[in-house]
DNA sequence: TTGCAATCTCTACAGCTGTAGAGTAAGCTT
DNA sequence: AAGCTTACTCTACAGCTGTAGAGATTGCAA
């Protein structure tokens, strides 16, 4: 079920996250949700929509003469491809070192790097 | 010195990490250099350093009728730009449900994770 | 049945990115 | 001086992404 890599531009991080949400939902509906942060018109999010449905990012069902949409990604896969193509291009695809800078850039609190302890130690057992 | 976000493209990065190693050094070196990856003929190379010029990526210096290049931005400017994105896009800007993801996501070893440990450990003190 | 409201369809366009050919300039070799 | 080599400049173009207006459809309310 490893699928081809799944990377999406802002645009389409935006709208997916809103179809996550709601889905099935219709256009408007997630023209809707996404008012406060993207200002974007009706065609405009009815366009990217159509285009990611063409991409395979989003699937369709009509129900008489109004379109439904749902997510054909998984924000899990959406998620992993994400990163996936930050540590490829950032580190050559080694995870270790990204994790390593991350820790490194004090971007992390005392009390985060007790949780991470805390998950990896579990993760290891 | 946190200056404005960074966001390379692939092709900028692709150019960008060949600057790194060979800086300061003229297009043509460049293109020469990612020969073996992208397989771009000189004019695109060359396009591409100059538009990243404009966008402050990279600069120059004239040595008589030749251009020397080298990067406006650290590597570490970077990585840390492209982390960003990913995790603001993917994880609503929290690093630590990213760590966990990828903890959870097994694409880590054994040894690995006790690296991992180790690191945070020494980060922690 | 007439018109309004909700949706959808079509078309368009500008800016960015990847891509590159053709032509120009200038120094070096013979 | 003529020609070769190296590097540079200019111009172009197609595909993707963000953006949206104008018009067509269709079901429902009056």
């Amino acid at each position: 079920m490893a699928r081809k890599k799944i990377e999406l531009t802002e645009g389409e991080w935006a709208i997916v996250k809103a179809v996550w949400q709601h889905q099935p939902c219709a256009a408007p509906a997630v023209q809707e949700a996404l008012q406060a942060k993207r200002n974007w018109s009706y065609s405009t999010v009815k366009t990217m929509m159509d285009r990611m449905v063409a991409k395979g990012l989003l699937k369709t069902e009509k129900i008489r003469n109004l379109i439904l949409y749902r997510s054909a990604v998984t924000k899990k896969q959406a998620q992993n491809g994400e990163i996936m193509r930050a540590v490829k291009r950032a580190f050559d695809g080694a995870l270790t070192p990204m994790m390593q800078f991350l820790l490194d850039s004090n971007k992390l609190s005392q009390k985060q790097l007790s949780e991470l302890e805390e998950m990896i130690k579990s993760k290891k057992k």
